[in-house]
DNA sequence: GAGACTTTGTGATTGCTCTCACAAGGCTAG
DNA sequence: CTAGCCTTGTGAGAGCAATCACAAAGTCTC
């Protein structure tokens, strides 16, 4: 299993076993902690959570559970969080302030390391004591502070625009909160945030429920069996 | 193909065919588009443009493409976007404040109707024209608003407690923003956007190349066949 | 040190998603 | 009305991801 490459999938958890590892380990001052236990405070269930840690070695022992410490190491290391990645803020619209200063990115160890935007009204003024810089200057500040995380806030019409800016000055990883598709060359990463999908997706299936009760009610009153729609 | 149950990875990307119709509505005054136009504009390939749309029904027509206007039509129905889900947010912190007033949602037809905390030197006061009412209001105003939709941006230690309270109102969508898992009944949809778990999966990826080159220019200053290391 | 108990690690299986490739259907031109 | 062209709709197959279920390996008790 080792050596093996990390399917996608378990990627996407090993930040929430981390979370969760770090809440053993804080809390009370269990040493090991069991799949089972891991499984519950991921949300996910414990042959998931054994497969995906097997990913990453044989860092369990039968009979006992993981040892916290070291799987907390383990994860951390695979995750590439040993070394810090600081990251840049395109756009400080509403969001792009929220996450200037949003607490999560901090305790989780990246940095923003500089803010950018085009409008002239709001450059010079500092969020959290970093200065708001103009996009021109997205290149020299890259290299300068060694960013390597690209977070785009801006609206949606610059979204490609900024991206491309990005991958020009050497970025390789970019979070887009613009509601857009951007397109990028095969080695960079983007990652895509776009808040109202998920309402949309919460309303389709809100919608699908309500869709399903009322055709039972319907039923119900015509005094008729139902004909298949609860499936 | 119709009435088939549609699949979750299809439900996801109907939202982003929706913006991509929707740009094609309003930009140029193309009457149909076609599935690889689409693919295009939604960062997907065609074929499964069309094998989304087909579960939807036989909305194109063969050597013409899909009726704009129709297809916009058509998935917003199927979404539930034609009836408005009012949506309550929890928690004021940034995030929160950043939510209430974020222009995105608005413009895909949802409305925040109420904003809830539990600190008293917030409550009363206003965003966006919204006052802050205490939690415990919370099950009144999801009957007399018409609340369907509770949006959790709360520290992760309230998360799973307001989580039960939105339930306990009878809300059955939710969208949690802060880092923590929340348990809720079956009949009840939870999605989550975690921040800092989305540049977590990024780090990941930029170490993984970051160690490849690395590896790489170690083989290469020692003359040295890779032993496979660029898979 | 033997037997009962616990929990991991993983082959095997099932189910879901993506992609391919092409027949079917519809339009256009002459 | 026919031939050629275009684009959809979908069966078939490949590839991932989730789940099951159990042997293997460790601990604990007496």
């Amino acid at each position: 299993m080792r050596n093996r490459p990390i399917p996608e999938a378990t990627v996407a958890r090993l930040p929430i076993y981390l979370r969760a590892l770090l809440e053993v380990a804080e809390g009370r001052g269990e040493l090991t902690v069991s799949s089972e236990e891991l499984a519950n405070m991921a949300g996910v269930n414990a042959a998931k959570v054994r497969k995906d840690l097997s990913y990453l070695g044989s860092y369990g022992t039968r009979g006992v559970g993981y040892d916290v410490e070291y799987l907390l190491y383990q994860i951390t290391r695979e995750l590439g969080l040993t070394q810090d990645w600081p990251a840049a803020i395109i756009g400080v619209g509403n969001l792009g302030r929220a996450l200037a200063s949003y607490k999560g990115f901090s305790e989780r160890g990246f940095r923003i390391a500089a803010i950018f935007d085009v409008d002239e009204a709001v450059i010079g003024t500092e969020i959290g004591g970093l200065p708001i810089r103009h996009l021109d200057e997205l290149k020299e500040a890259v290299v300068d502070e060694g960013i390597s995380i690209g977070i785009i806030a801006t609206p949606p019409s610059a979204a490609q625009e900024v991206a491309e800016k990005l991958v020009d000055a050497g970025v390789k990883s970019i979070l887009n909160f613009a509601p857009a598709v951007v397109n990028v060359p095969p080695d960079v990463s983007v990652r895509k945030v776009d808040l109202s999908i998920e309402l949309q997706i919460l309303s389709f299936y809100q919608q699908r429920t309500q869709a399903i009760a009322t055709a039972r009610e319907a039923n119900r009153r015509l005094a008729v069996q139902p004909k298949g729609l609860e499936r």
